[in-house]
DNA sequence: AATGAATGAGAATTCATTCAT
DNA sequence: AATGAATGAATTCTCATTCAT
């Protein structure tokens, strides 16, 4: 728990407003994962900071704007890496939907070491909203896929069904995922890609 | 004076007690879809119902026990039909599939019938925990899926994703086929059906 | 507890009607010994006597008729006894003031028959209100204290202030005496009249 | 004018959470003297400090609460007192017992000016249970009383029935001085001491 | 900026009373 | 009459947000 208000690093106000802008930010993935978007409150969030409850909005003006900075801040730091796979997918979709998959259950197993691990085995996690990181795949591999079956390289099939189809499994097998010990990025990212691929060739075809 | 209470309990009073109770616990239902669990309060639920907010507590004592009442009820009402296929599935494993998820979308396709359509169009619906319907549906997978794996009739693979993936695939699949129109509950089912069962056999297999 | 409703004794309706107010009467003597005026509900009494809770009103506007009612009882179980007394007081307070004394503890030691014995001992009983026989006492002490006064028989003192210790004393050494076992209303007599007659001729005098 | 700082919490934040504590302690001894503390509620007491309602509970968690401040700050606020006489009583009972009922007058008196005067004249005050204040003191006198008994000074009585007897004296005495214009409580004092002092000798004694 | 008490809208719940049966 | 479910006003309490310091 980053007590940052009452350690004044160097004098310097903006190292200050900064490091308590993170603080809030930490406890909220904190509380977000430990309670529940819609449960916790805001003074839950800014309890674990240290900070007064009106500090929080200097910072932020309500629970949404948090909830959305955090989404924006794992949303920037995944984007990059699903655009550079994207980049170099050619018409390996196998390795681009790999990567991808991988590359998001690296990240949500990354999260997850901030605070996931310090919750009571076995309670159930709320997943409360489609995050922007989330999305940004979602929107990502559908683009991919339309792309793939525009060149021929994919059958045509229901895009969005099929890009809702591997977005929930992301999100879904990550979280089982994350409930088992150790965290097997590896054999989630396999277990995801090898029944979207094997599945992909049976769904029926579209007419058009 | 004519004691004829106990037994027939066909009055007016009986069945307006029936109805109430089951007005309560449909709105639920529908509320809970609508903005879930956490958010929503027991006068969403009663508002719903036209009753007095009094009235709810005639019948729950709080917003806790409609749900369990709820998860009893949807389990009360799909467990039969699933026992059912179950019984027959034998080692016809699609067939099987194909039923429950079918059932399970013509579930949720009437359910919103009765609400999904007076809401404001475009309106985001805040995504919808796992509603006790659907736990009990896959419940049932499950078990057939574990059932068909030691019989040897399916390839030994992670259970607890393969079930984590139906559920994902229902569920999303499910709200996309819903915006559509018509809603089309056959091919909603052929695609996922298709899907896992052509993924399947591609699944990594588990060694012990 | 009665259960006169579902027992009509012998056809009559009118005995029905009467014994279901009595049963209501003595369930509100009870709950508002057990729990207090204030904190016990129509339903505790109502509950008390097995009839619906719509029955209450058929035979009282409230609770606090109910109360009242209650109280009427007790003030005509018990003025005619004081009027006896007062009748043969003469100009022998002390023995009237004994009798009167004697009379109240005797009635409230009765009634607490019917109710307060099932308490949980050493719970503090909440003193609701002045009742009605409560009352009654206060009333024809003042009137025979004025009395004495002004025949001369009694030195001329503060005679509100004497009537309020008076009856102030009856009903806390009242309580008290109700608290031991066995009950003593001889004891608490004595103790009550000792203090009043023997306090009485130190009291201040009246100038006028 | 001066900043008359007591102690380090000067500011004006501290100087406002002090009013608000006090003007809460003293709207619940208000209502609770009015209404009787069963039947008030919180917003009874609230409403009447002129705060927010939810003000209430950033200082108490619930009516018990006050009650039970108000019972520690009666308690600190008559013990030293009463210690204090009871210091000096020596033998001189009878200067200790005046002394005490004279605070409780005074304190009593007192009180009413700042609610009883503003209500409704004529309207009945429903009775008041015993308050804090009124069972510190009398804690005290009782035990000075037995302390009396133990060193001979006093007559060996029925210790539990005079302290209740001095309560509800000096209450309903009590109640009766705060009716008449000009309050009297020097009048009311030497009614209850001489009615209690010339009764005592008279009281039957305790065997043992 | 930071603080943290005050605010008040709104949630859950109770219960006296009404009313259709 | 008796019944007991329905009613809704009243109550307790929470919490996001504001604001004086």
């Amino acid at each position: 728990m980053s007590q940052v208000a009452y350690l004044p690093p160097a004098g310097k106000r903006e190292q200050t407003k900064v490091a308590n802008r993170l603080a809030i930010l930490d406890a909220a993935r904190e509380v977000f994962g430990e309670l529940g978007y819609d449960v916790c409150t805001v003074r839950d969030i800014i309890r674990r900071t240290g900070l007064a409850s009106g500090t929080f909005y200097n910072y932020y003006k309500s629970k949404d704007e948090v909830f959305d900075a955090l989404a924006d801040e794992g949303a920037r730091r995944f984007k990059p890496i699903l655009k550079a796979l994207h980049a170099r997918a050619d018409d390996d979709f196998e390795g681009y939907l790999r990567a991808a998959v991988s590359a998001y259950f690296e990240f949500i197993a990354h999260e997850q070491e901030s605070w996931r691990l310090q919750r009571p085995p076995g309670e159930t996690i709320p997943h409360a909203r489609t995050t922007p990181e989330i999305a940004a795949v979602f929107e990502e591999v559908r683009s991919v896929m339309a792309e793939g079956m525009e060149r021929g390289n994919a059958p045509r099939v229901d895009l969005d069904y099929l890009a809702a189809a591997c977005i929930a499994l992301a999100r879904e097998v990550g979280d089982k995922m994350l409930e088992r010990r150790p965290v097997d990025t590896a054999a989630a990212t396999d277990f995801c890609v090898k029944l979207i691929l094997g599945g992909v060739p049976s769904l029926p075809r579209l007419e058009d």
